[in-house]
DNA sequence: TACTATCTTCAAAGCGCTTTGAGAGTCAAT
DNA sequence: ATTGACTCTCAAAGCGCTTTGAAGATAGTA
């Protein structure tokens, strides 16, 4: 059933039934009321392809997720992607998703995407410090939301959380449990979230007179087995620390390995705290103690954000920073060493 | 620039350089190679839209994400993601995502994908013992592929792994290692795959002249929390099993967490066994014992017989099951308790 | 030279929708 | 009656591509 044989069988012009079926002013209530129930009766869908068309408007969303080529995906991008997927199913916009590792390899992905007028808007993630796709899209004026933060001198939509408040929290509430000696293993300094996360920590620490011992901060590439390694390193220091911040539950989930294989207790000889709160968290032994953001209503956020930006809101009314919320549970506990070593 | 001006440039018609850029016989390899150069001079993309508005097609695949309304999404359905990613790009189909909770509202998102032409293609994942997704597919003869199996007379493409042959694996070896009462968390009977596990898990008891013990075998609904409930009803048991197949990892994860609460030392007073290898499932403590599928490669398979069965390749040829395999680590071990019961 | 066979190229007709610019019909005011 | 102001409806022109059916150019044969 298309629109041609549609009007046909009202006796009514092609013309005069878009206009009912998208809402226009200039067609009378009954005929609207007509059409609309003869377009339901014949199941009639317009051709999607079609309309773009005709509005010259691909009518989609693109995502690009990236996979590191060896590892897992990160499982918290799927959580985005349902976020997202409710608030543009409602608006039919299609999200195409495309998956590309961080490299050379990453910019064609979206010049396609946006040079072949594959889709209307972009959600750019996993952002860098300094970032060569958002640049890119700056330059062409191509809608786009950010879901971090990056460096450049131009406004651009985004919501991020607040890295470095995060940081400041957890940082604080092991000062508070009277740790003084404190790490922390942080992402690769060209994530965007890194510097923010390593500020907080160094303010919260600062705000306690507590001095910045450099050899307590580490890099870690996210992975487990890295988390691993970096923690038994650190517990070998002379002067080991008490509590580590961990750049993401993964890493975590490393160090608690490591300070295990040392015979020490988590929680009690080591305290740990990581970051994404991710399905597992809530389950290992013992629990983590982790920084929770709400990651579906962002997904579903952003997809607004988007829309806005889409529809002509400026960048800069669409910035938006919230604050993850400290989960405590088992891997956190008052420092038990004197002066503030373990072992 | 758009078919027309590059055409003009080349004082060429438009019918000639489309010809020459699709690769069409009638045009002179002089044409061709000069066509070319052009085109990609002056960076010309056909618009994907036109294209499919005169093709009847609309190069998209569809994948709906099953997202449990509270829950996380399942993880490993991002890697599937990132499997089929890889392939569609190459083929320069879009792949176009939807979330949607299984229940009442999962079918008009398909039936809105179909009827409203917006993809040429379906994957359907977590499959169901009765699916009418896969019956809704069948009737209106629409290209799909299913990860997983169902219950249907009508020949269908599917990409499954062997779930009795995983789990006649697995039970025999927790056989092999001395253990006799094994229980088994399956999940919830109207899942596809929960049969085949069932299945599997009796004929290797059966093999090994073990009588099937009803009271071991209990349904799950996947989640750690509901693996840790089940794992206490039956380590409450009279006789309580000194083996546990689980569902997923995730299960399994529930069911270690239960058995440390009680006292017990998985691997040694419980062996437990999981499914998935998810990327924390190497990381637990002990690490857990699991079986391991190639998700990535998965979908990218997938992808290809869904674009073999898009160009007519029958179904009944595009049917593959794949082996699990069983990645022996840390939480499965000898049997120590005499008369096989734990305590 | 005329005529057919073969190779290249083209103009024009869609694909199914939206939208422009204009034409009918209605009604109150002149 | 005439005019103007609305209200409702329509035919036709795109949107940018593919493809059909036909014609022009070139070469081969009689």
């Amino acid at each position: 059933m298309d629109l041609k044989s549609l009007s046909q069988r009202l006796g009514l012009s092609m013309t005069t039934v878009s206009r009912a079926l998208n809402g226009y002013e200039e067609v009378s209530e009954a005929t609207r009321t007509r059409v609309m129930e003869a377009a339901r009766e014949n199941g009639y869908r317009p051709n999607p392809v079609a309309r773009r068309l005709a509005l010259g408007r691909a009518e989609a969303i693109g995502v690009v997720i990236p996979n590191p080529p060896g590892d897992f995906a990160d499982p918290f991008f799927i959580e985005l992607l349902a976020g997202m997927g409710s608030v543009f199913e409602a608006a039919s916009l299609d999200l195409i998703v495309t998956a590309a590792p961080e490299g050379p390899a990453e910019l064609p992905v979206y010049r396609r995407l946006v040079e072949g007028r594959r889709v209307d808007g972009l959600i750019v993630g996993r952002t860098r410090r300094h970032d060569e796709r958002i640049e890119y899209l700056l330059d062409r004026d191509f809608p786009f939301v950010v879901h971090g933060r990056t460096t450049t001198s131009r406004p651009y939509a985004y919501l991020d959380m607040d890295n470095a408040q995060a940081f400041v929290t957890a940082t604080e509430r092991l000062i508070g449990l009277g740790h003084r000696r404190i790490a922390l293993i942080n992402a690769p300094a060209h994530l965007a979230f890194a510097a923010g996360r390593h500020d907080g920590y160094e303010r919260a620490l600062g705000a306690a007179a507590i001095a910045v011992d450099p050899s307590l901060v580490v890099v870690c590439d996210l992975s487990e087995q890295d988390g691993h390694r970096i923690a038994l390193s650190l517990l070998d220091l002379p002067r080991p620390p008490t509590g580590i911040l961990c750049a993401n539950d993964t890493t975590a989930l490393g160090a608690m390995r490591a300070v295990k294989s040392r015979g020490l207790v988590v929680g009690r000889d080591v305290s740990i705290i990581g970051y994404d709160d991710l399905p597992f968290a809530g389950h290992t032994d013992p629990p983590l103690t982790t920084m929770h953001q709400p990651i579906r209503p962002a997904g579903a956020r952003i997809a607004e954000m988007l829309r806005a930006r889409m529809s002509g809101t400026p960048p800069e009314e669409l910035q938006e920073v919230w604050r993850p919320k400290l989960l405590l549970r088992g891997t956190d506990g008052p420092c038990t060493t004197a002066g503030g070593t373990a072992r």
